[in-house]
DNA sequence: AATGAATGAGCATTCATTCAT
DNA sequence: TATGAATGAATGCTCATTCAT
C-alpha cells in the first residue's frame, strides 16, 4: 500500500496581519455598499458577505453594528480632514469634499441621522467624537463674507444641507444639495475627494 | 392549514364597532409616542401594546408598516393644513404649526426622512402624497421679504431644517429649529397646533 | 431595525460544517415523519424541533416549505430510479418500490397531491421535475401483457392507485394497493426499497 | 324645539328563518367556490365575506371549519343519490353525475382526500358517513359486465379516478377521468346532476 | 338574528451572535 | 486566524373564534 500523504482539508489559508487589514477595508468598503444600496438596516451578514469574509471576521474588527457605521463615517471624516490639512485648502474644497460625501450615498445622510436610525436615545458616542472631528477640520475654513463665520453656525448648516438632500439619484441630490447651500448664501459643490 | 386551539383564556371585553373609531385613535396616538422614542423601526407589536389593543387591530386598521406611518404624518400634515386655512393665517403660525412639529418628535424628522429608514429604494408613495399637501399649505404663507419667496424654496428651506433639528431634548431642538430658521432669513419659533 | 438582546442563555455546542449534512438529513427524515403523522401543512417548527435543530438551520437548507416536501419526495423517486437501475430490475420490483412509498406515508400521498394542498394553482414546479423522473424511470418496466404498456398509461395507474391508498394503517393501506393495482391488471406489492 | 324623532341607528333587518335558511346555502355555495379556487385551507373569513354575511352567520350554522367541508360534500352526495333514484338511472347517469362532481373542482378531490389534508388522524367521521351514502347509491348500478360488479370495489375504482383526476383545467381533469375509468373498463364520462 | 371588530395564539421568517472546526 | 453553520429570540402576519352592539 503506497503511503499517500493523508490529504488534509484545505483550510483557509492564515494570511496573517496583512490580510487582517486588507479584511477591514474590504468590509468598510462593502459596508459602504451595502449601506448605500439597502440602508442603514441591512444585515451585517450581507456586508460580511459582499466583503468575501465571513461572519466571524467581521466580529473580530467590529463589536457591533454601531461599530460598522462609526468606521464607514470615519473615513468619510478623514477624507474631510485630510482636505482641510491639504495645501491651498479653501473652504471651498474642504465644504465640497463634505458635500461630496453627502451627496454619494444615502448611508451618509442616515449616518448623520444615525441617532434616529441606530439608536434613538440620544446621538451614538461614536457620532459626537466624529462630529468634533469635523468642526475641527471645517474651522478656519469658514466661507468669508458669509453668515456662517462661526464654526457652531457653520455645523449647524451642514446639518441643514444634510437634511436637504435626498433623492434617488446622484443628480437631484447634488442638485439638492447646491440648492441647499445657495439658501445659506454659499457657492459649494460637490467635490471628490482624493482616495489616499 | 392553521387549525388554532380553543383558548380557554379570559377574553377582554368586545366593545363593539364604537370601539373601531377610539382604537385607530389610540393607534396613531400610540405610534407617535412610540416613533419618538424608539424610532420608526419600532416593533408593530409594541405600538399595538401601547394602544391597548391586540395585534390583529393594528393590521385592521393599517395593512402594513408604512400605513401607520402615514395615519401619524397625516395628522400632523392636516394641523399644518389647517393652521394656513386658520383666520388670520400668517408665515409665522403656519411655518410655526410645521416646526412645532418638527421639534415635538424625532417622529416626524424621521418620516420626513423615511426613504432612509423605512424604504432604502426612495421616498414611499404616501410621502410624496403628503409632502406636496405642505407644499400647497404653505402657498401663499411664504414669509414676506426673504430669499424664500418660491415655494420649492420653502420646502427645501423646510427639510434643511428638519436636518438641523436634533438632539435629546425639546428645548435643544427648539434652540437649533430657531437658529436653523435664522440662518435662512427667517424669524421662526414652534407654535403649538390647536387640536381640533 | 431588529436589535436583538444578548441572549444569556446556554448555547448548544455548534458542530461545525461537518453536522450541515447530518442536519440536513435529519431534517428531512424528520419532515417525513411529521408529513406521515400531521400532514404536509404541519408547522415547519415541528419539523425542526423533531430534527433536533434550531429553525434557522431548517431556513439554510430548504428557502421555502415547498423545498421541503421536494427533499422528501426527492428520496423517494431516487429509490424508485434505483429500483429501475438495478440488476435484475422487473415491474414487480420497480413498481413494488413505488407501492411501497405510496402505502409507506400519507405524506408520499399528499405530495403526489400537492397541487391541492400546498399550491391550489396547479402543479408546483418540483413535483412536475419528480413526475418527469418517476415516467423515466418506469419506462421499460411496464407489466407486460397488460393495459399499461404505455408509459403514459403506466403514470395515470400510478396516479390511480395513489388515491386508493387511504386508511389509517399500514396494512389497510398495502391492502388497498393491491387491490387497486389488481383492478388494473397487475399484481404488485409494496417491496421495501434498498436504503442506499 | 322641534321633535325630531331619534334616528335609530340602522341595524339589519331581521329577516327570520327564511333569510337563515338562504344565508346558509349562500354559506355552501360561497365555500364550494372559494375551496375551488384557494384550496380548503382559506380562511373562513372569505367564505363568509363571498356569501355576504357575518363571521357570526358562519359560526351559527357550522360548528367549525369541517362541518363547512362537510356541507359542501353533503350537497355533492345528495346529487349522486338524486341521479341513483331518478327515472331510468344507469350506471351512465350515476357514475356520470359522480365524475362531474371530480372534475368540477380540486375541492371536491380535496374533499375526498381530506384525511391528508383536514385531520391527517383518519378520516373524519362526516367523511365517513358520506362516503357510505354515496356506496349505497352507487349499489344496483355497478356498470354491467365488467370488473367492478362488486360495490366494494367500485367504491375503490371511484377513490382510485380521484387520485387521477388532476389538473389545472376543467378540460384537463375531464380527459384524464375519463382515461381512468378506460383503464378501469368502464366508459364514463360527467354528467351534470339536475339542481333540485 | 346579524354584524364585524377585537383578541391573541400560532406559525413563518429573519438575523445578530457564537463557536467547533 | 478564518469560516460559516447553528442557535433562538424577536418580529411580522394570519386567522379561528368570540361577543358587544
Amino acid at each position: 500500500m503506497t503511503e499517500h500523504p493523508v490529504p488534509e482539508k484545505w483550510r483557509p489559508a492564515n494570511h496573517g496581519p496583512k490580510a487582517a487589514a486588507r479584511n477591514r477595508a474590504a468590509l468598510v468598503s462593502a459596508a459602504r455598499e451595502i449601506y448605500a444600496r439597502h440602508g442603514l438596516a441591512a444585515p451585517l451578514s450581507a456586508i460580511a458577505r459582499r466583503a468575501g469574509v465571513g461572519q466571524g471576521v467581521l466580529y473580530r474588527h467590529f463589536p457591533d453594528r454601531a461599530a460598522v457605521a462609526a468606521a464607514v463615517l470615519e473615513e468619510n471624516v478623514r477624507q474631510v480632514e485630510q482636505a482641510a490639512e491639504a495645501e491651498g485648502a479653501t473652504s471651498a474644497t474642504v465644504l465640497g469634499v463634505l458635500t461630496w460625501h453627502l451627496t454619494e450615498s444615502a448611508a451618509f445622510i442616515g449616518l448623520l441621522h444615525a441617532d434616529v436610525a441606530i439608536s434613538p436615545q440620544g446621538v451614538p458616542p461614536y457620532a459626537q467624537a466624529l462630529s468634533e472631528r469635523v468642526e475641527r477640520a471645517l474651522r478656519g475654513h469658514a466661507p468669508h463674507g458669509g453668515r456662517l463665520e462661526a464654526a457652531s453656525d457653520l455645523m449647524l448648516a451642514v446639518a441643514m444641507v444634510s437634511g436637504a438632500v435626498t433623492g434617488p439619484t446622484r443628480e437631484e441630490r447634488e442638485r439638492r444639495a447646491r440648492a441647499a447651500w445657495r439658501l445659506l448664501g454659499v457657492e459649494a459643490e460637490p467635490v471628490r475627494p482624493f482616495e489616499e
